[in-house]
DNA sequence: CGAATGATACCCT
DNA sequence: GGGTATCATTCGG
């Protein structure tokens, strides 16, 4: 038996249903603050609290991947909400993204910092940083990834099964207020899309938790 | 400490 | 061929 520290009454075995995912793509983001990501294998369990997201909208979206249309890499944007979008950046890190919607086009969340919950010693070895602290090793998105053992073998994957890879926390709409109070929500431009240009470089489409030690750029 | 620099592979003009 | 939703390391102050 797993000691699971305060997360017993969010259930950590009960993944959100579809309809959780089904809302504005930065409603989506702000949503998953506070929320667990949970992943099983043969290696184990491990499970982080959400404390940084990035919403990404459909093709009209300069920032999002969205904007190159369906291709082999995207498919996933474009297809049912609630389930995971991998991709590889910069030849090397892998980043995990929630599949949601924006005006009935393809958008995702990018999950990029986590705070460990259970798991720990688990993420510690697939990080290989033996002297890392536990608020440093799902601190970033390509972290977050390596911490979870999610890799490109997950893109696709339904989030809804409660298999391998799955989210839970009870959704803020059936009980308002919980678990993150809006107020301790802050948000700020995305990170690294400058290229985008203009409006969609500047929307505050970065959200986190305000002062969480996770943060991965405080 | 902060800034600069590779590493590395996939995606698409 | 150029750019990239990053990170760990190395350097200089």
């Amino acid at each position: 038996m797993t000691t699971l520290a305060g997360t017993a009454a969010t259930g950590l075995h009960r993944p959100l249903g579809r309809a959780f995912y089904a809302r504005p793509i930065d409603a989506l983001a702000r949503a998953l603050l506070g929320r667990l990501v949970v992943t099983d294998s043969a290696d184990g369990l491990a499970a982080g609290r959400i404390v940084e997201t990035e919403a990404y909208g459909g093709p009209d979206d300069r920032a999002s991947h969205a904007r190159a249309g369906l291709t082999a890499r995207t498919r996933p944007m474009f297809g049912p909400v609630g389930h995971a979008y991998v991709y590889l950046v910069y030849g090397l890190h892998e980043c995990l993204n929630v599949v949601g919607e924006q005006d009935g086009q393809g958008g995702a969340v990018l999950l990029r910092a986590l705070e460990p919950v259970t798991g720990i010693e688990l993420m510690r070895r697939r990080r290989s940083r033996p002297h890392d602290p536990d608020w440093r090793l799902a601190a970033g998105p390509a972290r977050l990834a390596q911490a979870l053992g999610v890799d490109r073998r997950l893109d696709g994957h339904d989030l809804t099964l409660g298999e391998d890879l799955w989210l839970a926390g009870d959704d803020v709409l059936a009980r308002p207020g919980e678990p993150e109070a809006p107020s301790d929500i802050a948000s700020g431009p995305r990170v690294g899309v400058a290229y985008a240009g203009g409006e969609w470089a500047a929307r505050p489409w970065r959200f986190w938790l305000a002062g969480h030690r996770s943060v991965s750029r405080p």
